[in-house]
RNA sequence: GGUCCCGUGGUGAAGUUGGAGUUCACGCCGGCCUGUCAAGCCGGAGGUCGCGGGUUCGAGUCCCGUCGGGACCGCCA
């Protein structure tokens, strides 16, 4: 049908005739005998002169045979990469006409309401931005199952109707027409499966796997969303981030560029450097330690505070006056931090401070030092326990200097030595998981568990991307025993956990390899490496933040013959 | 569950302290035009200002509600 694509034609190939097929892009008319018109395929344009009495229109559906024509050097169009050549003497046969889009399928639609976009997503995904989205998912994909592949990976498929388990996130239920009442659940993840996949002898279990969770919508959540999901057996934590790597620079080398080394800090360097676990790296800002600074201050919202941070904002003084101080203010508070300081560094290097007054001279020149503080700096400065210090500072740093996510340089980073647990239940009592219940202790903290439960570090790890949690993993407690403490740490029965996890423990019984693994957001990935800041826009046909599809119109009520079958009764709704 | 922003011909935008007949660009339709390339020129059609209620002599504009979209908090072991 075509013996070329619209954007391979160059002037060596002057004097071929050649068929090319796609979709009309614009039309150009000079007179009863002359039109230009540009031909668009997912490759390119390439311009054909055809007679005006030719009746095509945007969007048709055309084949063009032609003779490849050199244009002379006052024609040339620099702006496409066809725009040496021009097809002559066409025929032009129309093989579907085609309404006027309800938008132009180029570049200008990009200021489209996102809405109308979803509602006609073949017609936004015809443009070149789409096109190019969707290729780059999929040279990423293949490129990662090439990556894994080659590491001895073995990619399993794990079932989408699985039972409902109640830890984590709320999940999508499918009902049983067999067993009526009874209901099945969509995945969250294939975490349980992959793991006896490791007792089934496997050893290294991969899948790009499509996982579900009935969690509010955000820039960087679907309902649906895909996951490089992997497991290893007789697997140290070093193993799986250099495996995982693996698949991360062959992801980037698939779209031209290079991670770099993925640098790995605790989770206690992260949350003391940059207050959050899944640090910003592309700027400075870091939090610096000050409580020495104030040891025996006699300001009294910094005297005896157990932990004292500050920030500087570098020559971010006339950006931020009153209003936004107070709003910045009102965050940290509503964070729980009693107070935020805020400093202003004059031209002659004093501090412009509802507070300066109250800090000595020494101790004035020890934070100007400590700080670095320069003219025109803004220092922010938080009094209170370490974790309520580091997690405002952290906010506001974000707040005040974090590039949009896609903006280059890429920093990746392993976030290791996460808590094992993460404060304590207030019904219960009990401390709440960090990761998930299965997550190995730190060897060297195993002895803490019962006395100090809360300083106890886990062998669980986050891979961050500027800023953004691209995904996390652990090493896995295959040891009942082990694994019996922690339910008793959790408050959670023999009985219990044999009714709730049962299927999933019984079978470590019987000979469970030590291992570990990890999951990481393809979406989230995909989006950074295209250079977008909402994963909607590297997903073919995403969901609206209302959970809703404007093309399909999904989610719809069904036939009460359907809910019949099923034993289902919908409730009317709430008054 | 909450906070904030948005909704005006097919598309994107403008519309002042509430005041005459909503404005502009692109697109669309018709005409002219032999070298354009987001072609150009002339003419034309196209609107429930998301929806409902209220205030007012008068509402795109103000108020309340509602629907839809987006950003964020909660949530996402």
């Amino acid at each position: 049908m075509r013996t070329h694509s619209c954007g391979e034609l160059r002037p060596e190939h002057a004097g071929t005739t050649v068929s090319l097929a796609g979709w009309v892009a614009t039309r150009r008319e000079h007179g009863e005998k002359l039109a230009f018109v540009d031909l668009r395929d997912h490759t390119g344009v390439t311009q054909c002169v055809v007679d005006n009495s030719v009746d095509v229109r945007p969007e048709f559906v055309v084949r063009v045979t032609g003779t490849v024509a050199a244009r002379p050097a006052e024609n040339v169009n620099d702006k496409l990469p066809t725009g040496g050549i021009e097809l002559q003497d066409c025929v032009v046969e129309i093989l579907n006409a085609a309404e006027p889009p309800p938008f132009p399928i180029s570049e200008r639609a990009d200021t489209v309401a996102e809405n109308t976009r979803l509602q006609y997503r073949y017609l936004d995904i015809r443009r070149e931005r789409m096109q190019r989205n969707l290729r780059i998912r999929s040279a990423v994909n293949s490129a990662i199952r090439r990556a894994m592949e080659d590491q001895g990976f073995v990619e399993v498929e794990t079932p989408m109707l699985v039972p409902s388990t109640p830890e984590g996130a709320r999940e999508f239920i499918v009902p049983s027409r067999q067993q009526p009442g009874s209901f099945y659940a969509l995945p969250q993840s294939p975490q349980l499966f992959k793991q006896l996949l490791m007792v089934a002898g496997i050893d290294r279990y991969y899948q790009i796997a499509r996982c579900l969770r009935d969690e509010d919508l955000r820039a960087d959540r679907q309902y649906e969303f895909m996951q490089l999901d992997a497991e290893m057996s007789f697997a140290s934590q070093d193993d799986v981030h250099a495996a995982i790597g693996a698949a991360v620079l062959a992801a980037a080398q698939a779209v031209g560029q290079d991670p770099g080394d993925i640098v790995k800090i605790t989770w206690h360097e992260a949350m003391n450097r940059f207050g959050i676990d899944k640090p910003d790296l592309r700027f400075g800002m870091e939090l610096q330690e000050l409580t020495d600074v104030f040891a025996s201050t006699e300001f009294k919202a910094f005297a005896g505070a157990v932990c004292i941070k500050g920030i500087n904002a570098s020559g971010k003084a006339d950006e931020y006056g009153r209003n936004k101080l107070d709003q910045m203010t009102d965050k940290a508070k509503k964070m729980g931090a009693k107070g935020l300081v805020w400093l202003k560094v004059a031209a002659d290097g004093s501090f412009e401070s509802p507070v300066a007054k109250f800090l000595s001279a020494d101790e004035t020149a020890a934070l100007t030092a400590r700080l670095d503080a320069k003219p025109g700096d803004l220092l922010l400065i938080v009094a209170d326990q370490w974790t309520t210090a580091c997690e405002v500072l952290g906010t506001l740093r974000n707040d005040i200097g974090r590039p949009p996510v896609h903006q280059g340089p890429y920093r990746y980073l392993w976030v290791v030595d996460f808590p094992l647990f993460v404060g304590v239940d207030e019904a219960s009592g009990r401390p709440k998981p960090g990761h998930h219940p299965f997550t190995q202790p730190h060897p060297d903290d195993v002895h803490l568990l019962e006395t100090d439960p809360l300083q106890v570090r886990s062998q669980a790890y986050d891979l961050v991307l500027n800023g953004w949690e691209l995904g996390s993993g652990s090493i896995r407690i295959h040891q009942p025993d082990l694994q019996a403490r922690i339910f008793g740490l959790l408050g959670i029965s023999q009985e219990e956990a044999d009714r709730r996890f049962g299927f999933f423990l019984n079978p470590f019984k019987y000979g469970a390899p030590p291992h570990g693994g990890f999951a990481f957001g393809i979406d989230r990935l995909v989006a950074i490496l295209a250079g977008e800041e909402n994963i909607r826009e590297v997903i073919a046909f995403p969901k609206t933040q209302s959970g809703q599809d404007p093309m399909t119109n999904a989610p719809t009520p069904v036939d009460a013959k359907q809910l019949d079958e099923l034993g289902i009764r919908v409730l009317p709704p709430k008054a």
